[in-house]
DNA sequence: AGCGGATAGTTGCCGCAACAACCAATGCCA
DNA sequence: TGGCATTGGTTGTTGCGGCAACTATCCGCT
């Protein structure tokens, strides 16, 4: 017996549902047009940028990029073409592989940075008020609990390093 | 002079992010799984399903899906290969393209509709309170308000049909 | 009437994501 | 120490999304 939605679970989810839409390709845009990244090859980049070393191993990195391992290989190795990013075989695991950000890379982060920011605010950040970005956060941490419990645990304890 | 992201922006930020990147594929796998269609294709069905004559414009069910005219020209090209879609030139403006559910299109949302309502109250709906479900309801309106103002227009005024 | 611009859609091409199949190294246990 | 399941990644194929170019119709103006 299938519970249908009221309206307000409606207006609810059809807002969420249209931002799911919307807002990727608003990142996107804005990214491939000034520095020539998708959004989620920014946020690799980023990722390694705060990472010890600027370094770290594909399953970690495909971890706190929500993505999955074969989708990480295909984007590192362009990425690697590109000259952002190198890989080196782990030596104690030789199974495994890190990914470690070039000089370059870090370049291109730092020169991607401040658009990116700008753009995330315009869209989302300064459209909120601080309750409403706490009210977000609350939000998110729910879906999250079940949508990806490990995601959750590392965005929870996730602080920015001092730059 | 970029102002960056504090703890609590990027707390809020990161978790929205990851939703992002992390509900589409859960919603897209099952109704792959059960019902063998993108949730953008369900999407598309489920608004002629509720239109009158469950007929629409082209450009209006790209607007009410949030998509671009090409993307849904490609899409409704491959439901109406699968017999779910008719189209059928306007007569008063021939350039247009009215797109059409068929008796089979409406069977195929009458049979994926229970399944995706489950799932999307499984994923988003049931994981909040009462309180949370206004709260982004809200936020949804904020984000909106900048990202595609017709959108929001249009989710705003939106009410199920009595079925 | 007829020309120019705007509107409505379609088509072709390119790039990325998902999935499955695969390979290689490791750890475990007989 | 040999066999086997597990883990960590990579590769190949397929299909969808975005963009740009194109066609066709309509509208306004002279």
């Amino acid at each position: 017996m299938t519970r249908w939605l009221d309206d307000r679970e409606i207006g609810a989810w059809m807002r969420l549902a249209s931002i799911l839409e919307l807002l990727p390709g608003a990142l996107e845009s804005q990214l491939r047009r000034d520095s020539d990244l998708s959004h989620f090859e920014y946020w690799v980049l980023s990722m390694l940028s705060e990472a010890p070393d600027r370094t770290l191993r594909m399953s970690e990195l495909a971890s706190r990029t929500n993505a999955t391992l074969p989708r990480l290989s295909h984007v590192v190795q362009r990425l690697e073409d590109r000259g952002f990013i190198a890989r080196v075989s782990c030596p104690s695991d030789r199974r495994a592989t890190n990914a470690q950000l070039t000089e370059a890379g870090w370049d291109k982060v730092v020169q991607a940075a401040p658009g990116h920011v700008d753009n995330v605010r315009d869209l989302v950040v300064d459209r909120l008020t601080p309750e409403e970005l706490e009210q977000l956060t609350a939000i998110g941490d729910r879906l999250l609990d079940r949508l990806s419990p490990c995601t959750k645990a590392w965005v929870t304890e996730y602080r920015r390093p001092t730059r």
